[in-house]
DNA sequence: TCTAAATCAGATATCAATGTATCTTTAAGT
DNA sequence: ACTTAAAGATACATTGATATCTGATTTAGA
């Protein structure tokens, strides 16, 4: 469904909103420590978000990563959009190329219909679902969240 | 969502449902060449599908793939399992590792339970759809699919 | 039984996703 | 200014998905 590096980069930001508190940046070295994900990927990660406006970076000692943004702006949408395309919102389930999310009836494949349904409740979920939004869900289980 | 290896497996599959008529096989060569899938491939893809008794393969002059089962007893879940696994199925939508499709409540991600709703539905549409279904569902446009 | 047509099987090649290493640039603190 | 800690940037390495190649095996038909 979501490439392991989209997988990083949601989980890398809401680690990022629920950490940063006071301080306006966060290093990569410390979440990467946390979320066990290789530091220097997440940088490329982090940096590619940066480049899309999601986040803004700051060199230099106590520098790092934080938001561009309020994150009650920032959905799902955007990162997975950003780091994995717009394939799964637009494309076939099952591969036929004239069949895409809203085609004329004579080209859609035998299993259109029943996807369009499931692909719109997709998009939603991740349209409206936003960073400040899974962030208040979250609240007591930051432990967890380590894994 | 799924591999290619999965989509490429599905179109072949409803093709050798469409087109084997009164035959009992279909050769790779016809296969590959109508749904433009490179013959050595997609070789690979049926002879694993026959592994797990989906399809039958013989060889020599006028051999080729068939049906194990009856049509309306393949599903696009045997498929998809067979192939690309149950990952889609059971693992955290965002990749956290205690987060399961089953998982008590403590350890349920933020999104767990919006994206339980559209597992569910997934699940439902590869379970429900079989092949038979499908090609009954095709009529007419068959011309359509050779994409 | 010989030949040809087809899949089977395993080795190899390619490419994109993922992960690593190294050096450069920036900015805070002294 | 100098040092140091941090991200930026680029090149490189690894892995897994995808694709190809080659020869072995099987079977129909002459």
């Amino acid at each position: 469904m979501l490439s392991n590096t989209c997988k990083y980069a949601i989980r890398a930001i809401i680690y990022l909103a629920i950490n940063k508190g006071d301080e306006k940046k966060i290093g990569i070295k410390e979440i990467s420590k946390e979320l066990d994900i290789p530091t220097p990927f997440l940088g490329k990660i982090l940096q590619s978000l940066a480049k899309h406006k999601l986040l803004t970076s700051t060199k230099g000692p106590h520098g790092g990563f934080g938001f561009a943004r309020p994150v009650n702006d920032i959905s799902l949408y955007d990162i997975v959009t950003i780091i994995d395309g717009r394939d799964l919102f637009e494309n076939c389930l099952i591969g036929m190329q004239p069949c895409k999310s809203n085609e004329e009836d004579s080209l859609r494949c035998p299993v259109h219909d029943q996807f369009s349904e499931i692909r719109a409740k997709l998009l939603d979920l991740f349209k409206n679902e936003t960073i400040g939004n899974i962030v208040s869900k979250m609240d007591g289980k930051l432990d967890f969240f380590k894994l």
